[in-house]
RNA sequence: GGGGCGGUAGUUGAGUUGGUUACAACAACGGCCUGUCACGCCGUAGGUCACGGGUUCGAGUCCCGUCCGCCUCGCCA
């Protein structure tokens, strides 16, 4: 019942006949999308990667009997005269004009009921679409993901080839790391106990390439991080990765904006401004309170802590009370209608969610403010507040206080869900005006943590601070020191970052101290890299993106799952796989290894 | 590790206060149909109510536990 193609070779995809065709005689392959048998006549649809044709069998026709056993999802080929629709045409179909009246017809293979109907509006859960991902490719939005992934991936190529770059290979059998994010681990069998780490970024190995002195690499790498997924975050994604010496962070700027704007002309058809806007990481916290602006609205974030510092309200002095405080408000426009419910309980818990204690809220009626917390102000106090914000008469005013870091994500947080909402937003980008895309400059060196009470590299631990805060380095001033760190944010997800890398081992060395990384923890985790930075290190630096995240954006995409091929779940399983799984015990054995799992209870 | 939502026919969902033979649509199967393109019409078949306990005369429904999926906080240099 099923054939071999025998030589029956297609001279078009399912996508391309048009009207100028007609009369010509085609063969086409593919898979079976629909039948409509309408007794005198039967229409089989016909999809490939290219697109649809529609096939015509009438009932006069020797081929009319198998035909009509057609199902969905077989596999077959036609051989037929391309004839008009008439008044028939299909204006949805680019091939609509047309369909193929068949003369021979193969049968490659049957295919039994498919567990979902391969349809773009599919109402399978993701569950079972995981599990047959073979046939969920199938759906042309999906297949359509997976092309454009593809094509992005080739305009990178091109672009950077162009400018000299070298596509070298990196290990991805490597060494555990200290810092950064949970290993995926691999154990020796010709070393007992001994364990390589999946690379999480090829990031020292680049910078050695730079030692070697190829001057200009790129990769599209493949990188593995053992930490809890979302809908953003796969354990194993793509990185478009890149490093250049001789170079400042204008430079490796320069080239990534030709390189993203070329995708998006050529992927999009939208021409976007250069060169791309700058804020420095401050500046985005203190007007977007995130490090990932979206900068496609205002609402911006106002500092009124001077204002409520001597505030009678116990809520302030409570905030006031503790060590950092500040009071970040936001004035909602009046076109925003938010109910006391809408702010009281699904606001606010957006705020909770990010570790906010409350969302003070506020009305503005007859140019004061009325309601909410108003009743706690001094009239000072509000003509303060309304001065700084200047609301819309029928607006809100929103307030979170709370610690410095605390209160000003909590309060972008609320920001950015105001203008989803709201649509203010779109998800598909068609115009310049969607694309809110900006470098996010100077980021600190150090954060501290006050759970391990040590400091920790903001960026990674090779990054280069600013010449200019050499002084307070020095000075062991960690909190005001900045690094050469810059991400490309677009539409409030980060695309990608990166940094000037230190070249010079004295700094290297003293980066590491300041990170709680002795000497000796140094030369035992790093003396590669250390040796290599002895050795006549260029100055140099580079940038990675998340290829999946870019193409997620681009493709107006839901999910990091429907840009990868083969995701995995929540709990990184592959449903179709069934990976991770068990192994034999003598696959253990030759590994020296013995699992030791929590009791069942 | 925490929080939220969900799991009923091949699929997507409904299923009231615990009470007859668990319902609908789509898909499948059989039949009819000469212009469909979400074809239409008639008919047939299809169920481990995620899994394991418990309460009860009686559980899809109530209780406890487990598994799985999705969203999310922590985490992700």
């Amino acid at each position: 019942m099923s054939e071999f193609l025998n030589g029956f070779k297609r001279t078009h995809t399912c996508g391309a006949l048009r009207g100028s065709d007609i009369g010509k005689t085609v063969r086409l392959v593919g898979w079976v999308q629909d039948y409509r048998n309408l007794g005198g006549f039967l229409f089989i649809v016909m999809r490939d990667r290219y697109g649809i044709t529609q096939i015509h069998v009438d009932q006069a026709s020797p081929l009319f009997d198998q035909a009509s056993k057609i199902r969905a999802e077989w596999v077959i080929g036609v051989e037929g005269e391309v004839i008009s629709r008439g008044t028939n045409v299909n204006k949805k179909l680019p091939t609509g004009e047309i369909e193929v009246e068949a003369r021979e017809l193969r049968i490659f293979n049957r295919a039994e009921t498919t567990p979902f109907a391969i349809h773009d509006d599919v109402d399978a859960s993701e569950l079972l679409r995981l599990k047959y991902r073979y046939l969920d490719l199938r759906r042309p939005c999906l297949n359509r993901n997976i092309i454009m992934r593809s094509q992005i991936t080739r305009i990178i190529r091109r672009v950077l080839e162009a400018n000299d770059f070298l596509d070298l290979e990196t290990p991805v059998l490597g060494k555990s790391t200290p810092e950064g994010a949970r290993d995926y681990l691999v154990p020796s069998r010709v070393q007992p106990g001994k364990f390589y780490a999946l690379p999480q970024s090829p990031q020292l190995f680049k910078q050695l390439y730079m030692v070697s002195g190829f001057d200009r690499y790129y990769q599209i790498a493949r990188c593995f991080r053992d930490e809890d997924l979302r809908l953003d975050r796969q354990p194993e994604f793509t990185q478009i990765d890149m490093e250049m010496s001789f170079i400042e962070p204008d430079d490796i700027q320069n080239i990534c904006e030709e390189m993203i704007s070329t995708i998006f002309k050529e992927v999009l058809n939208i021409d976007l401004p250069r060169p791309f806007k700058r804020i420095t990481w401050d500046e985005s916290m203190d007007r977007f309170g995130v490090d990932a602006p979206d900068i496609r609205f205002g609402m911006e974030l106002n500092d009124i802590t001077e204002i409520l510092r001597g505030s009678e309200c116990k809520l302030f002095q409570a905030v006031f009370a503790e060590k950092q405080p500040t009071v970040r408000a936001i004035a909602v426009p009046a076109s925003v209608k938010l109910s006391r419910k809408d702010i009281e309980s699904s606001l606010c818990d957006v705020a909770k969610t990010y570790g906010a204690k409350t969302l003070i809220w506020t009305k503005v009626a007859n140019g004061t403010l009325d309601a909410g917390i108003a009743k706690q102000l001094t009239d000072d106090e509000k003509k303060a507040i309304i001065d700084l914000l200047k609301p819309e008469e029928g607006g809100t005013i929103l307030m979170v206080a709370d610690k410095l870091n605390t209160a000003r994500n909590a309060l972008g947080r609320v920001r950015k869900e105001i203008a989803v909402r709201n649509n203010w937003v779109p998800k598909n980008m068609t115009k310049a005006e969607d694309v809110g895309l900006t470098w996010v400059t100077d980021f600190p060196m150090f954060e501290w943590s006050d759970e391990d009470n040590r400091w920790y590299a903001m960026h990674h631990p090779f990054t280069s601070p600013r010449s200019c805060d050499w002084p307070a380095f020095e000075r062991g001033e960690l909190d005001k020191v900045y690094a050469q760190a810059y991400d490309l944010v677009l539409n409030g997800i980060e695309l990608g970052g990166g940094s000037i890398r230190i070249h010079n081992i004295d700094v290297q060395k003293k980066v590491f101290a300041a990170l709680g990384i002795g000497d000796e923890e140094a030369r035992a985790k790093f003396s590669f890299l250390l040796d290599a930075l002895s050795f006549g290190a260029p100055p140099h630096g580079g940038l990675a993106f998340g290829l999946d995240r870019m193409v997620m954006l681009l493709t107006g995409a839901d999910s990091l799952r429907d840009v990868i091929a083969f995701p995995k779940t929540n709990k990184a399983t592959d449903m179709m796989t069934e990976a991770p799984g068990d192994v034999d015990q003598k696959q253990l054995d030759e590994l020296y290894i013995k699992t030791v799992l929590p009791d069942a209870e």
